[in-house]
DNA sequence: TTCCAGGCTTAAC
DNA sequence: GTTAAGCATGGA
């Protein structure tokens, strides 16, 4: 099952929806050269994933415009279960489920949003669907500038996750809560994590390992808000990571994290101010952005990286 | 050296 | 409930 059989094997192909433009996401995929997940290129990406114990190199494209194809590159064929998961997986990962439509009639009229939603046409928020990465990722992101955030992440995936060479690629999966079980405070801090941060990957590992947390739990609350106030009762993670995380991985198209820094200095940049809006004047910008707060933020965000 | 970066906690009012 | 101060790390 391992060998003989040829390469490139099609998976499956998902349908896409309307306001769906894979180059755009692609691009923002592309935002970071020290990303250590995937692997993108003009026409793709490609990811490892370790599914059960078992290796599985997928690569996405479109090659028609219409299906997002995703191939098998290296591992043993997916069974149907793994392959439902992948499928679900990649809707998350790239929102498609979602119909836009709404989002861009609100953004035709607004001052802000206007310019980038053309720019932008067919971005859908790239989400972190794996709640402990979602999770680790904006610990990590915690008032550090991204380009460190992205090197803690890599020194984290490096010690800790599962790695596949492939055609002079080293592709790396994201390690899971488990695998921190015996990890001491200090070995994180050695990869210049902070005490705080290596205090709450070490927490939210072990809540979630132990089914005390999961996203399946998070989502099957009442309200985006209730999962919110879930979150915040881990120590270490403030108002900002609880948006994030709603934002980027419980598929939450209010969230909206007022206090990023990132999202300030879009606001600055595109409506000239000589400062950085206050909180009180992000929520009142966020009126007209109602129900999609969460898309505002992503695009602006595009206006910076 | 100082200031900033896709913040959080604690203590004080 | 809201605000201020302290924290910790790397990069410009």
């Amino acid at each position: 099952m391992w060998g003989r059989r040829a390469m490139n094997d099609l998976l499956f192909e998902l349908p896409l929806p309307e306001f769906f433009d894979f180059g755009v996401c692609l691009e923002y995929l592309n935002r970071s050269p020290l990303e250590c997940l995937y692997r993108t290129d003009q026409e793709g990406v490609t990811r490892y994933f370790n599914l059960d114990n078992q290796p599985l190199l997928i690569r996405l494209t479109v090659p028609e415009g219409s299906k997002l194809r995703v191939t098998l590159l290296h591992g043993p064929i997916p069974s149907p279960e793994a392959a439902e998961w992948l499928a679900r997986y990649i809707r998350e990962w790239f929102d498609l489920d979602r119909d836009l439509a709404p989002f861009y009639r609100l953004a035709q009229t607004d001052p802000l949003l206007g310019p980038l939603a053309e720019q932008h046409r067919g971005l859908r928020i790239v989400g972190i669907p794996d709640l402990f990465e979602a999770l680790c990722w904006a610990i990590l992101g915690q008032q550090v500038n991204l380009a460190f955030a992205y090197r803690l992440k890599q020194q984290l995936t490096a010690a800790y996750g599962e790695s596949l060479e492939w055609e002079g690629y080293v592709y790396y999966a994201f390690p899971g809560p488990e695998v921190f079980a015996d990890v001491q405070q200090e070995e994180l801090c050695a990869l210049q994590l902070t005490r705080s941060k290596a205090r709450t990957v070490l927490d939210v590992a072990a809540l979630i390992a132990s089914g005390g947390l999961s996203r399946e739990a998070l989502l099957a609350l009442a309200s985006p808000d209730a999962a919110e106030q879930r979150l915040l009762q881990i120590r270490g993670i403030g108002p900002w990571t609880s948006q994030y995380v709603r934002m980027r991985c419980l598929d939450d198209t209010t969230a909206f994290p007022v206090g990023d820094v990132g999202l300030q200095n879009a606001v600055k940049f595109l409506s000239g101010m000589d400062r950085k809006p206050t909180p009180a004047e992000l929520l009142k910008l966020a009126e007209a952005w109602r129900g999609w707060e969460a898309y505002a933020t992503f695009y602006l965000w595009r206006a910076l990286y």
